[in-house]
This record gives structure tokens, C-alpha cells and sequence, in this order.
RNA sequence: GGCCCCGUCGUCUAGUGGCCUAGGACUCUGGCUUCUCAAGCCAGCUACGAGGGUUCGAAUCCCUUCGGGGCUGCCA
């Protein structure tokens, strides 16, 4: 009775894969990975006006990115293959006839105008709009009509009377009557086929036992029932499905460029991590059960089940992601924050990669680790090590521009000269006792205008080690060179 | 309009009849620490949409209501 578990990702990748997607993908990566069974990554390019080659590069692209690896699909292939829809559609095709033959399906000859005009008719008479079945039984002698005045027919799913009922993982038992579900379009006359279709036929022929997927398609379900009904599949055969709550933006409407950023590529561009990402998003419709947050893909993995996923729908949070991604800058060890933290200073050119810039900047990651929270912020905050002249803010040029500042900075000079031994500790031996004991400043007010001469900011990474890490000659040029 | 789904702090959530004077996390506020910014630590604010039942007892069960969302396509 236990087949393996075969869960499916499959986007219609009309764009970048935004968080909703994404949120979709990780749980059935995660509960293919908890039961042992297989993902299958499959493109819904039915559309292929809208769906191009260059999204589906990306979305495959973005994918692998944040780790969540498929077992079927585009680059590994598999057995139920090919896994992008516009190279199945003589499947399609054959199965649309079959369901013709059968009398599941029919032609229809009704013209989108025509339609419109009736649907438009049955709003005004306040009634349910949706296909009236006129072609459902054509004689032979209207078909012949029709085809004379070279009508092409699409073909239409017959909806029988009764309803459909399934138990939805997530939210229990579902009835749909078929009077609100009409007849649907199952292939356009030029022999494209449709969504309904092509999805519902392709989970039957790549056995996907559990369709996690978006909350939106809760009511097209009864749809893909019908499919499988007319493709032959038993009941119990039938996939289960479990919808997910949507993911919102923070004004309670779906999440949009309006109300944060939807695309994986930009959170990626910003400087979070892949690990920060799938752990927050995670946490938005399902959770561990106990207090824990902050946990790994394994965990994840480990710990993820349907039943523990929420129905209701959940506000993306920045703040909360950006906190996860903190947590996890600060978990990652010099090495790996290196290599990571690396490709932000190439691309902003703060560096060009020569071996003496990167053994700077290992030397620098730690005293700036647990002060970020997405990585692209490395460069603001150790561009000050890589510049020949640095530059001020307003604010910071006008307080080191204040006759106390500039005290504190001609004793600075004065108090380092002698230091020959350019470790942070001997500097801030040095300045301390000059500076705090000498003038009697609060140190506040002592290393101020130091660190803003030196890092060009009034913030930036520990003073003295910014100073050790500059190097004697540069941070006594600044200080000099910030002198009037 | 019709059908379907959903409703615990501002946000994500724990909670499946007594352990709940509702717990955690993020945010926010205050404090400690402190060379800035962070991080860390401590404290505080704040929630079961409403109304009826059922029950000795309800956030948990039932009904109604209100609110939000989705679908209603030859998009997916």
C-alpha cells in the first residue's frame, strides 16, 4: 500500500520565480526529502507566449541556487520525461481524442465573442457565469453548419452532474456541485493544449502521489478530477492534494512589487542567504511544533509534514527574513563567510580579487560578522580598507571640521607617532591614554572623530582594529590628512 | 452576485476541552553592556474578530454573523 512518495514542481515560469513559488517549492522538496520519495521539477509551458526559454534558464537557475535539488525534471531527466510540456503535446493531443471518442469530451464551436456576449448575458440576469453547454449535443447537420462557415472547434470537457469531493490534506474534506463547475476547454482549436489538461495528465503519466501547489487552484481541482476519471485512473489512484496557504505581502494583498520584493533574484542580488531564504520561508505556513526557528535544511527536512502546515495565509515579513539571515551570516565560519561575502566586492569593485585584497578581507570578516544582515553590506562596510582617498558624508565632514574634533585628532597623531608595534591592542593603549586620560574625553567623544578620519564614517567595524587592518602608514595618513 | 478557502499579539506562529491569569520568535519601547554601529542580556507593550449555544469547564466543538482572500478565461 505505501508507494513512494512523488511530489511535483511545476511553474509556468511566466518570470523570475518569486517568493510564492519558492515557498511552494521547498515544501515539496522537503516532504519528498522527509519521506524518502522523489521530486519531479516539471515547466507548465503550455503558454508559450508568455512562458519563454530564458525564464525557465532562470527558474532552474534559481532553483539549484537555494539547494533544492530534483530527482526528475530539466537537466537530470528521468523516466516520465521529457519534463517541459511543449514537448508532450502529442500526449496531449492523443488523450483529448481519446476523451472525444469516449463522449467525455466534445467539440465546441462557440466563438469567443459569442461567449463573452452570453456570459455577459448571464451576469445581468444575476446568474452564475460559465459555459451553458449549447454545444454539448450538436447535431450532425449544426456541426456541418459550423464547419461550413469554417468554424474550428475547441474541445470541451463534459462535467457530468453530482460533485466532486476530496480530502485536501491541509484543509480537510472539500465538496464542489458541478453546477458552479461548467464544461472547460481542454484544447484550443489550433490543437494546443490547456493547463487543466496538461496538468491533470501529466501527474496520472509521472505518478506525482501528493500535489502540494497554491491555494488558487483549490477550486480547478474538481477539474483535474474529471481528467483522471475520463483518463481511467481509480479513485484510489488518484494523487492527494494538499493546498497551500498563500504567502501575502504586508498590506494583506497578494505580495506584489507594491509591498516587497517578489523575485528570488533580487534576495539573492541584496545579500541573503539560500539557507535564510528556505528557513523563513519555511516558517510562513508550517512550523516545528516546538519554539525552534532558526533551523537547517536537514532539520527541515527531518521535521517536515503536511499535517503540520497552517491553512491560513501568511504576511511576508523583511524584518523577520532579514533577522534569520543575520543568525545565519553569524553561524557561517570564516571560510565560508569568505567565499560568500567575496562575490559582493568583486561586483561593486571593491576589490579585484588579487590574493593580498582577499587575505585583507579574511582578516577583516570577523569584526564585521555579527554587524550585518545581508551580506551585500560587506561593502559598505569594508570599502574604507580598498580606497586611496576617502570620501565623507556631509554630517561626518562637518563634525571632524569642529575645533574638538580636531584637538582630539592632532593628539591621536601625536599619541601614535611613537607606536611601532601596530596592533589594535597597542593602539587603543595608545589612544586611551592620550585621548581619555590626557583630555578627560568620554570615550565616545574620543574615538568619534578618529574613526570618522580614519573609516570616513561615524560608523564602521571596532576603531582599533580597522586601524590595525589599514595598516600604520594609511591610518596616519588619514589622520593627518583630516588636520586643517 | 455565486462557489470555495481562511480568521490567536503589529507580523510569523504554539495551542486539537482543563497544563492558558494564552507560550515563543520578529518588530517596537525602555534598560544593561559598550570605541560607533551591531551583537548579546534583561524588562515591557500587545492577541483568541463578534454574538449565541454545547459543557462543570472552550482559543479549542456547533450555529450565526462580520471580515479577508481565491476562483468564476480558448492564464496558470
Amino acid at each position: 500500500m505505501a508507494r513512494e512518495v512523488r511530489t511535483r514542481f511545476a511553474p509556468s515560469p511566466t518570470g523570475d520565480l518569486h517568493v510564492g513559488n519558492i515557498r511552494t517549492a521547498l515544501f515539496d522538496w522537503a516532504y519528498a526529502r522527509h519521506t524518502g520519495g522523489k521530486l519531479i521539477f516539471r515547466i507548465e509551458d503550455t503558454d508559450r507566449e508568455r512562458v519563454t526559454d530564458e525564464y525557465i534558464a532562470r527558474a532552474i537557475e534559481t532553483l539549484k541556487w537555494l539547494g533544492l535539488e530534483w530527482d526528475e525534471g530539466p537537466e537530470v531527466g528521468g523516466e516520465f520525461g521529457p519534463y517541459l510540456q511543449s514537448q508532450r503535446l502529442d500526449i496531449y493531443t492523443e488523450w483529448a481524442d481519446t476523451f472525444l471518442k469516449n463522449g467525455d469530451a466534445y467539440n465546441c464551436y462557440c466563438s469567443t465573442e459569442e461567449l463573452e456576449a452570453r456570459r455577459e448575458a448571464q451576469r445581468s440576469a444575476n446568474q452564475a457565469p460559465g459555459y451553458d453547454g449549447k454545444c454539448r449535443n450538436l447535431s450532425d447537420g449544426e456541426i456541418e453548419k459550423y464547419r461550413g462557415e469554417g468554424r474550428k472547434p475547441v474541445i470541451r470537457m463534459r462535467m457530468p452532474d453530482g460533485e466532486t469531493r476530496f480530502n485536501d490534506l491541509i484543509r480537510g474534506e472539500v465538496v464542489f456541485e458541478h453546477k458552479y463547475v461548467p464544461d472547460f476547454v481542454l484544447m484550443r482549436a489550433d490543437g494546443s493544449p490547456l493547463y487543466t489538461l496538461a496538468v491533470a495528465v501529466d501527474d496520472v503519466l509521472m505518478k506525482v502521489t501528493h500535489i502540494l501547489r497554491g491555494e488558487d487552484l483549490l477550486s480547478s481541482t474538481p477539474r483535474q478530477i474529471r481528467v483522471y476519471q475520463a483518463m481511467g485512473v481509480k479513485d484510489e489512484d488518484f494523487p492527494e492534494f494538499a493546498h497551500l496557504p498563500f504567502v501575502m505581502g504586508t498590506d494583506n494583498t497578494k505580495l506584489s512589487k507594491r509591498n516587497g520584493e517578489v523575485s528570488i533574484a533580487w534576495y539573492r542580488e541584496e545579500g541573503f542567504l539560500p539557507e535564510a531564504i528556505c528557513n523563513y520561508l519555511a516558517l510562513l505556513g508550517w512550523s516545528p511544533g516546538d519554539d525552534r526557528e532558526n533551523i537547517t535544511m536537514k532539520e527541515l527536512v527531518d521535521l517536515f509534514t503536511i499535517e503540520r502546515v497552517n491553512s491560513s495565509p501568511a504576511r511576508f515579513d523583511m524584518k523577520k527574513l532579514e533577522a534569520i539571515n543575520g543568525d545565519k551570516i553569524r553561524a557561517l565560519s570564516i571560510e565560508e563567510f569568505l567565499k560568500r561575502a567575496l562575490p559582493y566586492l568583486l561586483k561593486e569593485g571593491v576589490i579585484k580579487g588579487e590574493a593580498s585584497e582577499v587575505k585583507v578581507v579574511r582578516d577583516a570578516l570577523p569584526i564585521i560578522q555579527e554587524r550585518i544582515a545581508r551580506m551585500k553590506e560587506v561593502v559598505p562596510m569594508l570599502r574604507f580598507l580598498f580606497v586611496e582617498e576617502i570620501s565623507f558624508d556631509q554630517e561626518s565632514a562637518a563634525k571632524l571640521a569642529e575645533s574638538d574634533s580636531q584637538k582630539v585628532i592632532n593628539t591621536a597623531i601625536s599619541a601614535l607617532e611613537p607606536v611601532s608595534n601596530w596592533q589594535h591592542e597597542a593602539i587603543e593603549g595608545a589612544l586611551r591614554s592620550a585621548l581619555i586620560d590626557g583630555l578627560g574625553l568620554k570615550p565616545r567623544n574620543a574615538f568619534g572623530p578618529v574613526r570618522i578620519a580614519v573609516t570616513g564614517s561615524h560608523i564602521s567595524p571596532p576603531l582599533f582594529e580597522s586601524m590595525e587592518l589599514l595598516g600604520r602608514d594609511r591610518s596616519m595618513a588619514r589622520l593627518k590628512s583630516a588636520v586643517r
